[in-house]
DNA sequence: CCTACAGTCTGGAGTGGCTACAGACTCAAG
DNA sequence: CTTGAGTCTGTAGCCACTCCAGACTGTAGG
């Protein structure tokens, strides 16, 4: 598989599942190498590219940064001296998620608990949801302080 | 409580726990009114203006989008009437929170396997987690493809 | 009154990670 | 030759801030 010695931006787009806008963006930067051209200027791409397009998407759909994927990319093709770097890297960013998680739990809980509100009809002459925003009690930092 | 006719932005800042730059770019985008100015034009504010950009931190914090806490201030002060809108809001972002949440947790599990494969030294020539990312086991998109 | 120094002012640029668009060129098929 | 799809470059926009420079103001101490 993957003959073809040279394929469009469009080609690698359709492989890698990158869009060609995204393709450019990630040349302009420096993340992915600048590709030979035709004499007209248009872009060519390999299987390597192809390869590394796609390393970096994975990469991106775990959430990890374009500097993370930058490391991440030279730490390719190292073997296995790079394991511990890049579990480093991988754990740095899953305490990253975690955090976003917890985050995004809170917001959950407070959102549920606001529209369980609204649905019982706690308060007839205001909106409960709009209450909580009004007051500390729908801040969503603390679960609940009690004794201060 | 909440005395003080006139406070400058700093302690408005102070008491809404909302950066002084924030609170300027909340103005210039229209989420809060300008205020009054001293003759030095300096900005001057009162406890509605507190108790406002509070409402607007809050909502934030909930994750909810400049649009929406700027739907949600002019929901706010309508009364029982405005329950139903603020209700529906609050319902459309939690549905985007839990999407976030699944997205996360997706990552979470690819790199928490990722991770254990690295500590357990599955391959002594490569590191798991940079072959996790260079094939598509490591795609984060579906749990296990099996029979395609 | 003068000097520090903290507070505030405006306008503009930078962040991350794309995405969209305008306007020009190129290439293959009919 | 024309049409349509593909590609090129460069630039601007998105979200929600955040930070900076450089000028002004307000206040306390000497």
């Amino acid at each position: 598989m993957d003959r073809a010695a040279s394929i469009g931006i469009g080609e690698l787009s359709r492989r890698a599942k990158c869009k060609i806008e995204t393709i450019r963006y990630y040349e302009r930067i420096g993340l992915i190498p600048a590709p030979a051209r035709t004499a007209s200027r248009y872009r060519l791409y390999d299987g390597t590219d192809v390869r590394r397009l796609m390393f970096v998407r994975r990469a991106r759909e775990l959430g990890f940064s374009i500097d993370a994927v930058r490391a991440l990319l030279q730490l390719a093709g190292l073997g296995a001296d790079a394991c511990v770097e890049a579990r480093a890297l991988a754990a740095d960013h899953l305490t990253d998620v975690q955090g976003r998680i917890a985050d995004l739990k809170r917001m959950q809980r407070a959102l549920t608990q606001a529209i369980r509100q609204c649905d019982e009809g706690k308060s007839a002459t205001s909106c409960p949801l709009i209450e909580a925003l009004s007051s500390d009690a729908g801040d969503a930092r603390r679960p609940a302080p009690e004794g201060v």
